[in-house]
DNA sequence: TCATAAACGGATATTTTTATCTTTTGATAA
DNA sequence: TTATCAAAAGATAAAAATATCCGTTTATGA
């Protein structure tokens, strides 16, 4: 369904939001801890959405990361994307070059409609979502 | 979304099913070439799906790949499961151990309705629901 | 200013997936 | 029988994903 990578930062994204904020940042390896995610792989992967501008982060003593407001808002969808670098619920399942409803694949009719519907899931849900008290 | 390798099977199985028969059965080669997929990574990919009972062979002279009657029965989703081993879309989408409708992750109940649906659809695509002509 | 803490960045290692090549087995036509 | 054809099976190679390690940069508290 999705890169290991894309799970990893969706999981971490979740303890992220839930448990930090500006004046209490979190250290990568106690997202890792607790969110039992190999740390240096999870520090990649954070330094990437970093770059990506979905997280922040500071450097130095008290350094960590954080989610601002505005990041609370984005979309579990664009966190995929940034990731994983390709919309893969929006490409062809069989991998069509040009699938669409005009020029179908095989299976384009009998699943694009609910394709598209899970799409929209992951396009709704923003990261504030995430939050478990 | 779907493996290469399960993609390229359900490619393959298109083409198989809409040409072939017992009396007409496929080389490799010729289905590789049809479908624009590597023919010595499409061979073991048939060769695996025929070891699982979802498509016939015979080897030898007038050898070739062809789908009985009840293969042709066969759903899109057994296909894939043979494939890759497991059934993707009935795990959780972040990788969550037992993660269900009352030990949900984070986003169980954002998306598990329409995963599920996306999921019936693979299993009610039979093979013979691909065949064009 | 200086030691320290933490993310960043680059290089490397491992595993899985994808892909190829070669040999073996089995079927059939001549 | 025997030559040939085609899938099966096994060994190997390349690429991508996953994972780790280490030196660099940057911030800050002492």
């Amino acid at each position: 369904m999705l890169a290991n990578s894309s799970k990893y930062a969706i999981k971490a994204l979740h303890y992220i939001a839930s448990n930090a904020s500006e004046e209490r940042k979190l250290l990568v390896k106690d997202i890792a801890k607790a969110t039992d995610l190999p740390k240096p792989f999870l520090s990649k992967i954070l330094q990437q959405l970093s770059a990506g501008g979905m997280i922040s982060s500071t450097k130095g003593r008290n350094g960590g990361f954080f989610l601002s407001p505005k990041q609370l808002g984005e979309s579990v969808l664009n966190i995929i994307v940034e990731i994983e670098g390709k919309d893969r619920l929006k490409l062809c399942a069989i991998g069509f070059k040009d699938c669409d409803a005009f020029n179908p694949c095989p299976i384009h009719h009998l699943i694009a409609a609910e394709k598209d519907e899970l799409r929209k899931c992951y396009q709704q849900i923003k990261l504030v979502d995430l939050i478990s008290t």
